[in-house]
DNA sequence: TAGATTGTTAATCGATTAACAATC
DNA sequence: TAGATTGTTAATCGATTAACAATC
């Protein structure tokens, strides 16, 4: 693996799509892929593919194509996706329910750990197999459960403060669903997921293209 | 608002961020806010506000900033957020489920107004108000309800077909949660959410820094 | 060997940042 | 008026695309 200079994010947002596909690539049978195909069926150039893949080393074999199995590999690596991550659950309403149970997550080396939320009527029931335990322990939690990563589900308003616990608590990384801003130290992994965007993108072409 | 060229798809999706967190402003009960100001609380340069701004108009005055109120009617016109949309929810797992019940959906313009699932044991129930029709009524369900956006949360081996069907009901917009690739035709505005990037990017830079 | 396909360098394109004139 | 802040133009930066030598 090459370890010089600077990986665009970009590139790196791509990985999680080409492992994805792989995976799906190596479940039909397939041994080796050529960046043109895999690029066919995600739809990204062929040039592109290789470029991000280059950036990380020399995968490829020349008038081959790429080993899938090797690939996949190679790519869990670069994403560390190879080891197991700990990660709890901050808020179990809708969506931190949603999550609990989403079985993705443990397929690509991620375990729930922990469930942690405020209401009493919550505390102590079990969602897929896990307690959820109180919010006033989350120090606890955190330490006991060994946890590397804090989803946020809940409300915007504590959303803040959960995250400066949970960074004094230990965690590396900050998952955040809540549509806020939050403001970590520059050492903590943050991406937030604001699912307004999405929607709000579609209502903005819908409203330029062929209006009804 | 200006109609020359293009605006950039990175304008666009940081305009929801700017009307959320003007929004918040609002709320606060400040009128007038500059560029300096916004740019701190969303962390983003004040620069790129202004010109992210400055391609739909001249929102602003210039030696005092934007009139709240003003600003946040504009963007919502423009992310066409003044109207309402019918959305469908196609598959209601926990994440369909979770959506169903997500308020701010609502607070930002999009009615969820039809919920449909396969599973006979979900069909005829109430999700927040909303029945669960069965899958084999998509097409009538989403001419009845007059269904602008379909969302998908189905497994991942039926999205595709959903997909087909939805654009052949004249759906003309949709919001993709399942972990494929989906073929759609131009005119059809998709946007797939990939909860895996996310929390693999979190993976990725947390096995580059300070490795334990 | 000939054909195929990678990895890399150069060219292009697009987005962000900097600077500043306009003006409230 | 003086100070503040926008809107816009120019400069920089970063990412994508194109081209092609290397090589399996």
């Amino acid at each position: 693996m090459k370890n010089n200079a600077e990986v665009s994010k970009a590139t790196v947002d791509r990985l999680p799509l080409y492992f994805r596909t792989l995976r799906q690539v190596q479940s039909e049978g397939i041994d080796i892929i050529s960046s043109e195909e895999l690029g066919r069926r995600i739809g990204v150039t062929p040039e592109q593919i290789r470029k991000d893949l280059a950036s990380f080393g020399e995968f490829g074999k020349k008038g081959v194509g790429y080993f899938v199995r090797e690939l996949i590999r190679n790519i869990s690596e670069i994403l560390g996706l190879h080891r197991n991550w700990n990660i709890a659950i901050i808020g179990v309403g809708h969506l931190g329910w949603a999550l609990a149970n989403y079985r993705s997550l443990n397929s690509i080396g991620f375990t729930v750990a922990a469930l942690l939320d405020a209401d009493s009527a919550k505390i102590g029931q079990r969602v897929n197999g896990i307690e959820v335990s109180d919010m006033s322990d989350l120090e606890q939690v955190i330490k006991d459960q060994d946890i590397h990563i804090g989803v946020i589900t809940v409300p915007a308003n504590v959303a803040q403060q959960t995250a400066e616990r949970l960074v004094a608590a230990g965690v590396r990384g900050i998952w955040n669903f809540a549509p806020v801003v939050l403001k970590v130290p520059d050492d903590i992994r943050l991406v937030s997921e604001d699912l307004s965007v999405g929607l709000s993108s579609i209502s903005y072409y819908l409203s330029r293209v062929a209006r009804e």
